[in-house]
DNA sequence: TGTACATCAGTGAACGCGCGTTCACTGATGTAC
DNA sequence: TGTACATCAGTGAACGCGCGTTCACTGATGTAC
């Protein structure tokens, strides 16, 4: 069993952390499957052989990555569906969350949408496993709503795993903004509120179509 | 001006076809960021330095693939599109058909999955603008639906785009199935429909909630 | 039809370069007594 | 507190390798007459 303090263990932890930020800067521009381990240690200002101290590869750090976004997305969710339950309220917080969200771990978003699909099996499978555990735990969140009487579990998943793929694309589509057409995030927003708006319509009269 | 017969245009085409076929078969299992002349040169059977009569370079390459794997996603939807338009059948053809789709050109559909928020910045946007031109035809084709009456321009545009994404994710969803998990489609087919449907009741009761 | 020349798709060798990984090392930190 | 030894994060050199790109070339196809 390691110790967790003393100055070489510290030291450690600030390395390894300083290897996950040049990572997850340089990633800001490309995808994992071409970042090099002499890339990130040069950005890091270590020397190439000292990666190797921390991470086995560079599939390896990105998993990590992996679990430390979707850990504060997961927090996320969590303020969102605690709040009140009224519909157009819990709209516009939600929209309003993923948009704070993304503007302050814009690095980190960008590197989930990037991976999602990308060429790297074990990050692959990280993210889509985390997104389907995101779905359940959306799912469960919606049980407990009154709107949700009568609703079957399935129905609950299947509607759980279309706010988490709008989520997902709303998202993306913020980080999309260019720097010097800010504007855009309105636009945005707006969309997007509708478009839960009408799926919160479609919710309402579900049973009885 | 070049002549589009001849032995030679002939033969010159045939190769180019070798080299685009060459690299989306590698691009099943990788990034274009990841992707070399030399392995592409290599699988099409020729010399490296052939690359460069056909291509400038890998972007150049992978903007060719994101005009061609979405010009059959484009014959897709006017397909669907200009079939009745009762809802119910309309989801269960639009359904069937991206599946269809996924399978008879599963490269071309992963490279765009892959590609879409990738690290190479021509391909990117080619495949952005693509997008953004597909919702745009998506909200021409709706606005001529009786059940669009009384609905703007806006509204259209953005039921169109929560269309195109819900698209493209289960177009997503189906290409993740793995080989051996195969009744896993029918799932997807399932829960893509009523989302569908779902989103169908919201816009019949978009402006009486 | 035949001939002489032009075009140009594809070749093969060559280049300099940066890569991932290994290794024995060093020196600061930790531990036992 | 002090001393002797153990640990181990980070170093710097070395390795063999495959990369992208260039170049002069060759030989089949095309064209002019």
């Amino acid at each position: 069993m390691s110790h967790t303090s003393g100055a070489r263990q510290a030291q450690k932890q600030q390395t390894r952390r300083a290897l996950l930020d040049a990572a997850l800067h340089l990633l800001e521009g490309q995808n994992l499957s071409s970042l090099g381990v002499r890339e990130v240690t040069r950005e890091a200002g270590m020397s190439p052989a000292g990666f190797y101290r921390h991470f086995r590869d560079m599939a390896d750090l990105g998993v990590t990555l992996v679990e430390e976004s979707l850990a504060s997305l997961h927090g996320m969710v969590l303020a969102v569906l605690a709040g009140p339950d009224e519909a157009e309220e819990l709209i516009d917080r939600a929209v309003d969350v993923v948009a704070g969200h993304v503007r302050e771990h814009r690095a980190h978003i960008r590197f989930l949408a990037r991976e999602r699909h990308g060429g790297v099996r074990p990050v692959r499978e990280a993210i889509g496993a985390e997104l389907a555990r995101f779905a359940d735990e959306v799912a469960a969140a919606l049980a407990d709503q009154p709107a949700s009487a009568g609703w079957s579990a399935e129905d609950l998943l299947m509607l759980a795993e279309l706010y988490v793929e709008h989520l997902v694309s709303t998202a993306t589509a913020f980080l999309d903004v260019p720097e010097d057409r800010p504007e855009l995030d309105l636009r945005i927003s707006r969309v997007a509120r509708r478009q839960l708006r009408l799926i919160s319509v479609g919710r309402r009269h579900w049973r009885d179509s």
